[in-house]
DNA sequence: CTGAAAGCGCTAACAG
DNA sequence: CTGTTAGCGCTTTCAG
């Protein structure tokens, strides 16, 4: 029904050949034909067929982005970042929720390969799923860059955080505030959990500082998750009185724990999260967290994925750690010392 | 370089047609040529290109999303609430972002036009688009579906709220609150912020309140937005007790102003927003909000495009229409009367 | 500068 | 049950 290249060709008595070229400014047609063929194409309302084309190019400038939750604003804001860099090279997004569950990923990963998306950004809902990732994108040598969780085993471009850093930072802010009995609520299976739990742990034997195992409960990835967990911890009978959460919704929901028990923050609990995500400071109490850069992440992930992408043979794996910071605010400022804001 | 029907073909000295045929379960093939076809598949690592299978069958199985916004909330949750429609239909989604800018969603609507997917879910940036996209659309005949906001003068299948309504429900709730001198913070061109506003003004009205003209600012749609026009509104001679507000954002932002002014949610300025975001109710003043039912907003919008998709012919436009229902807390809430939360 | 030939990987329609 | 023929709409050679 739409109009095709053939329509124009015979409109006009000439070539489909000679149409095709015109179209796509090749320099070896006269500009009296490409102006008809232009004018003809317009009047027509003729619209390229991209299925066609990438049938023979072999490129459909679509890129896959496979992320575990579409509404934890961390990966709203990497995926923006993503089309940031993509977008003005004519790249579109496939996007896919994992739900943080492999069997998932991985069926979307095979749906996306049959697509033929150029490349792949991906953050993977949990190690487990290395094995199949490793087959279906090294196989048909995808280009694929792996994003806030790298998976064990997989030698693959990756763009994230320090997280055993983030950990540690967190961690030691919670004591630098006076807090001496800090918990952790961590995140379940993926890489950047381990890393930050690692940190959380280190920074306790580098402070001397012991505490029961009781407090690092699992809690993760949504705010209601932080509400429960943050009540099991209240419910010990030495409870803590700072609590470093795997990220921000998990924070938010730590906090909502502690003001429903009659408690304050930071005063009874600081609390700190992880990402920095936008409306973090817009919280009930507003969030120390620690920075990850999320738009920055995208933004690096889509300019490894280009070049990639854009590499006539497959590149050697990269790593790029974005720069993280920590962002104090009103949920852990417990002393007059503590910066930023 | 990934294996094709034609190599299983060879290798089991079987026609292409057969292994086609084989690979779709189609009942006329042996069960043991389908076996060792399938077997022979397995081996290959071999996936169908859905590239090629698309340009015969006119069907690519994506469908395209057009938003203003991935990162608020409203329109994520929205994609989830598509997403879980239509992906057991095996349909996938190319997301695009509008930035609120009529000639960015044009160009979108062209690549996902010439990307051919099956259908498209758009929340117009502005009703000056409407032209363009009457034509992209009609003309090729492209199922859509428009949610969120409608565009005037184009007849089409829409899923959103009863802007009007949310308006009215929200400036009657201030005033039962107790407030006298209510402002709105409007949002931008789109029909939503327009149907709002008007919602504001009838109540006013049949309130017989009357209210300064520059009770009416704009200031949409991010939390910097609200702030800056709360602001605007702070520094009135004679400053208003309550505000509604375009959206969530809009509304966390205000409070952020007023607070930062040196005074009270809800006792000096109630403020009520729109959309009932997942983490309104976590914020620094929890957040009285018109709640539109985003997730289903989706889901009814991936069910009718699944419909208009699988149709034969074009069906007829329809209208579906979300309950909305206002959900009352803390930011608001000034009397005893107050329900909900 | 223009065009003819060949084919991307697959499926619909029909024959055997 | 299996295979042949034709072609989706476009681009990549390579000849004029």
């Amino acid at each position: 029904m739409p109009a095709r290249m053939k329509d124009i060709a015979e409109d006009l008595g000439v070539s489909l050949m000679t149409v095709s070229k015109a179209l796509r400014n090749h320099t070896d047609i006269s500009q009296a034909t490409r102006n008809r063929v232009l004018a003809r194409a317009r009047e027509l309302d003729y619209q390229p067929n991209w299925i066609a084309r990438s049938l023979v190019t072999r490129r459909t400038y679509a890129v896959g982005l496979v992320i575990p939750d579409l509404m934890h604003s961390f990966f709203a804001e990497v995926a923006k970042g993503v089309a940031r860099k993509i977008d003005p090279l004519g790249y579109q997004i496939v996007i896919s929720n994992s739900e943080e569950d492999g069997d998932t990923e991985d069926r979307q990963l095979e749906l996306l390969a049959a697509r033929k998306v150029d490349g792949l950004i991906v953050a993977p809902a949990s190690s487990r799923s290395g094995s199949r990732m490793l087959g279906t994108l090294r196989a048909r040598n995808l280009p694929c860059v792996l994003i806030d969780r790298t998976l064990p085993g997989l030698e693959a471009n990756f763009v994230g955080s320090r997280d055993d850093e983030i950990g540690r930072m967190a961690t030691e802010h919670l004591w630098e505030q006076g807090c001496r009995r800090i918990a952790h609520i961590r995140g379940t299976g993926a890489a950047n959990s381990v890393g930050r739990l690692r940190g959380y742990r280190r920074a306790l034997a580098k402070l001397r500082l012991e505490v029961p195992k009781e407090y690092v409960v699992t809690g993760a990835p949504h705010d209601e998750d932080g509400y429960q967990a943050m009540r099991r911890l209240l419910a010990l009978a030495d409870r803590p009185d700072g609590v470093y959460c795997y990220n921000d919704p998990v924070a938010a929901g730590a906090i909502q724990a502690v003001l429903e028990a009659g408690l304050r923050v930071p005063e009874d609990v600081a609390i700190v999260g992880t990402g920095n995500v936008h409306y973090s400071d817009l919280l009930r109490v507003p969030l120390t967290t620690v920075d990850q850069g999320s738009a920055r992440i995208g933004e690096e992930a889509g300019d490894l994925l280009v070049k990639c992408m854009l590499a006539k043979t497959p590149l050697k794996p990269r790593h790029i750690l974005v720069p993280v910071r920590l962002v104090v605010r009103e949920s852990s400022r417990r002393t007059r010392a503590a910066v930023g804001g």
